[in-house]
DNA sequence: TGCCTTCATTCGTTGTTCCTAAATATTTTA
DNA sequence: TAAAATATTTAGGAACAACGAATGAAGGCA
């Protein structure tokens, strides 16, 4: 049986909440505001998630993903991100618009097409938002990235990946010449302030970011790969 | 409110089934069997298109689109259609696969991704079974063809169109060299017999039809524009 | 220890959408 | 005009996805 949209959304939110928290429990609250819903609704969803064998719910502990939900996860991830890419590289679509057609998109595509898409973009392993491209046999590079909030001082990074999927914040990313692939280097950050003041290389320009626009933004060290 | 993709089809189909037939109303038993439902189920649904304005129901007579349910029938075939030649031209499928594929994605694809597509492929005018693709405003332009069972006799003509979405009966078009574009000629017909003999320009073959498969292949004289 | 707050679960319902089966009604046709 | 072909009505049901409110559990705090 094909998983619905719905169930195919709540997989891959709960794929999303889990892969950035260590700790392997998704919290039921987190489940229900992410798919925005209130919680009973989502505990009677997740039951049914476990009846089909997609994840392990423990009550009153949280969620966790099986074998066979990951590779879900992982499917939808692709087909999302595949398709973004495609709608960006392709259609000359802005990379800030291209989320909600692609959150549509990803629940009707066949696996043809999918590999048809995947092909004429020569395979790419990362959407325009920075985000991996899980592979179709559902293996997923992470790709060691740190926000701006940690990484090191005064060495030159680039942009790797936007954490954020809202259209204003990446306006507001591309107005300030944030993109994913730019270089910059991070001057100076003070913890207690919550900001973080970054030069942008090739602008030669600087700008100083609060802790929560910082957090989403992923960079790489440029002696990396 | 959007319409769901079920009464997408519905409208589809209504209008599709009376693009051919000259009288106006369509019979509720051709509905039901193109939808794949009871006549009981197709008369609820209609009724329900009745009141949102698709459509003109007269009990016992039978069904017709209002001018709003021409334009998203048209808005439906727009999409389904560039959507095939999009999948024909640029992602390398074969004609006879797309029709599903279209299928799905007609009822999720946004106007501004149609808009894209229709300018990458630069504003065509026929999908790859020689379907005429509406216009956004809401026109078609009819393209006058006749089937291999009308088209005058020894003259040269084109094939224009494949009315059968099937994908056996259009592998079999294909693999007899009856493509849209090519041209042919047809040299005896008998109504009697129902069939028709056809002479491939290119190839230097004949062949001979049935009836059946005659009337599915639509034609162009050479003459014409 | 025991209460209180927070978070989760259960339960009863709601609402939509789409469908079927079978009885009934109307038209057409022979 | 009776039989055959078509439509319509009625009653009902399954799937899906959600809500609100009452109940229950667990951890923090006095």
């Amino acid at each position: 049986m094909m998983p619905s949209a719905t169930v195919e959304d709540y997989i891959k939110h709960i794929y999303l909440i889990s892969e950035n928290r260590a700790s392997g429990d998704v919290a039921m609250g987190q489940v229900a505001e992410a798919l925005g819903v209130v919680p009973g609704t989502a505990t009677t969803m997740v039951k049914a998630l476990a009846d089909a064998g997609l994840v392990k719910y423990a009550p009153r502990v949280g969620v966790q993903l099986t074998e066979p939900g990951r590779k879900l996860a992982l499917h939808v991830l692709r087909r999302h991100r595949l398709i973004e890419q495609f709608l960006v590289e392709v259609l000359g679509f802005d990379w800030s618009e291209v989320h909600e057609e692609a959150e549509q998109m990803e629940h009707v595509v066949s696996d043809l097409l999918l590999e048809r898409i995947d092909r004429y973009l020569g395979y790419p392993t990362e959407d325009p938002h920075g985000d991996p491209i899980p592979s179709a046999a559902g293996e997923l590079i992470p790709g060691q990235v740190e926000t701006l909030m940690e990484c090191p001082l005064q060495t030159h990074v680039t942009v790797a990946r936007i954490s954020d999927q809202d259209t204003k914040f990446l306006n507001y990313i591309t107005d300030s010449g944030l993109n994913p692939g730019v270089t910059l280097c991070v001057k100076a950050r003070s913890e207690r302030a919550e900001s973080v003041e970054v030069e942008l290389i090739s602008r030669g320009r600087s700008l100083t970011l609060g802790k929560g626009a910082a957090v989403k933004i992923q960079v790489r060290s440029l002696s990396d790969s």
